[in-house]
RNA sequence: CGGGGUGUGGUGUAACGGCUAACAUGCUGGUUUUGGGUACCAGUGACUCCGGGUUCGAAUCCCGGCACCCCGACCA
């Protein structure tokens, strides 16, 4: 944790080393011995929790049941699809030894399941009756990635991978978009952030995948965050591994799959997105610890009151599923009052003699400066309002900086102009890797998704002017 | 992996090639304070990232490694 005397650095100043000062101001993670990974502490931990208890529920409500499969995957599974392997060859560990001796065949530490699910899927599903085939797992994934960040691209990561089966492509695909819809909601609902939801051109889908469907974020700097997909996988891995049932009619057909994840990187976007100069923004249901509670106490008789006080008031909330700690550390009450900024608590409530005389309460948002003061009959009451309200204030916020900074453009020119000016442009383009390979050399930017609230319609792509016919297709610089 | 930058007590910094590596903060104990980082006293804490070299003498210069940060390439 960094002292008084050095204050984290200012949001416009660098946004990069705000972002890692907030992190270690919240004392969320420690850097590992090993290079790109993390050490999650007890409160970035927590935050993981809170994400994991809405999508477990939400995954298990759709009908999915848990299942755990192995860390290693030998390399042969591996490299059964063509693309999948294409698409990860780069960023795998292999385990080579085991037991003091060289392994017969290398091992693959997971960087995702699909390989080693479906070999076993495939004995799963034998006849049209054991469809559809509903199965996710909670685990950690390793990609041996060039750069890292904490939170948002880390070698070793947790999540969430959700692998389904079905009968045909029809329901393949609305389970795909069921999920994604998941996914929307977890952003919205846990952690304050609208997104922009869409599918992922020909060039950025999933290695393996034949439709990839994404949630993109907008963060502080203008830049975009994918920070869950959800795919359509097809017959491709099917296919592969020889994943067939007898329909009704007791014909042999492979099944269409899906698979779908969301990871720690959720953690950083939520952090990214609704932070500030003085630290940490947890929105309220992503805070283990709803509410903190710094009683004044100045040493003499009233001290116990003040506390006992205090404690009714944290008993209180408590019996109303709003979690609250009490700080009775020996802190002056301006250093906990900072401490509490830097760590994203979202309601601050103070109390001391004033507010014992008159059965009142001080309490503050951590999105906002002003105190404010409510009677302790209301507390409940008045500190669920408060703390709706700040969801809603924090999506508010990051809504319409997402509505402020899209931009249609039609020149290429004016695309320049605006990817420097950190938006996200919104254009025809004609769907080429080419051109995707282009833009992104000259501008930085790559295609984020067509999103889905576009409609189909003709223009010309922005780099070549080739006339299309499709939807608008979202540009913007990427984390 | 390419280009650039930075590595000094837990943290943030300082020190011309030259005294026992300094200051602040933290931490421990004490007194004092307590409605936005109290003040004072005492104590604690660094083979100056690692390994070589140049030099009478290296935190400082040179070479090699490693780590971190920034900009690219790769990606959730």
């Amino acid at each position: 944790m960094k002292d008084k005397n050095t204050p984290i650095t200012p949001r416009a100043e660098d946004y990069s080393q705000w972002y890692l000062d907030v992190i270690r101001e919240a004392d969320l993670c420690d850097y590992s011995p090993v290079k790109g990974c993390m050490i999650l502490k007890p409160r970035g931990y927590a935050l993981w929790e809170q994400a994991v208890s809405f999508l477990d529920a939400e995954i298990k409500k759709s009908g999915v049941q848990n299942a755990y499969f192995p860390l290693f995957i030998p390399q042969r599974l591996l490299t059964k699809e063509k693309e999948h392997v294409e698409g990860f060859a780069p960023e795998l560990a292999i385990v080579t030894h085991g037991g003091g001796e060289a392994l017969d065949e290398p091992l693959v530490v997971r960087p995702t399941s699909e390989t080693i699910m479906y070999e076993t899927f495939k004995d799963w599903v034998q006849s049209y009756r054991d469809l559809p085939l509903l199965i996710n797992q909670w685990a950690n994934v390793v990609r041996w990635e060039k750069k890292t960040k904490p939170f948002l691209r880390t070698t070793e990561f947790l999540w969430q991978e959700g692998h389904t089966v079905h009968a045909t492509y029809e329901e393949a695909e609305q389970r795909t978009l069921d999920m994604l819809d998941m996914y929307r909601r977890y952003s919205e609902k846990m952690l304050a952030l609208p997104v922009i939801v869409g599918q992922k051109t020909e060039q950025e889908k999933f290695a393996g995948a034949l439709k990839t469907y994404t949630c993109e974020a907008m963060m502080q700097d203008g830049k975009a965050l994918q920070f869950a997909t959800s795919h359509n996988l097809g017959q491709n891995f099917a296919k592969a591994f020889e994943i067939n049932f007898l329909t009704e009619k007791n014909e042999y057909e492979f099944g269409w799959q899906t698979s779908w994840g969301v990871t720690t990187r959720s953690i950083g976007g939520m952090i990214m997105a609704h932070s500030d100069d003085k630290g940490l923004v947890i929105p309220p249901n992503m805070a283990a610890t709803k509410v903190v509670i710094i009683p004044f106490l100045k040493g003499g008789e009233d001290d116990a009151k003040v506390l006992a006080y205090a404690e009714q008031l944290a008993s209180e909330l408590k019996n109303n599923s709003i979690t609250a700690t009490i700080d009775v550390t020996d802190k002056r009450p301006g250093e906990k009052h900072y401490q509490h900024e830097r760590f994203g608590t979202p309601i601050r409530i103070e109390v001391g003699g004033r507010e014992l005389e008159n059965n009142s309460f001080v309490y503050i948002a951590r999105d906002l400066s002003e105190k404010q003061t409510a009677e302790s009959k209301n507390l409940v009451e008045t500190i669920k309002n408060e703390l709706t309200n700040m969801h809603g204030r924090l999506f508010d916020i990051v809504q319409n900086r997402l509505d402020t900074n899209i931009q249609d453009v039609s020149t290429y020119e004016e695309f320049k102009q605006a990817i420097e000016d950190g938006k996200f442009v919104r254009c025809f383009f004609d769907g080429t890797a080419k051109t995707e390979e282009l833009i992104k050399e000259e501008t930085g930017a790559s295609t984020r998704c067509y999103p889905l609230s576009e409609v189909e319609q003709s223009g010309i792509c922005i780099k070549t002017g080739v006339p299309v016919t499709s939807k608008k297709v979202i540009f913007a610089r990427a984390y």
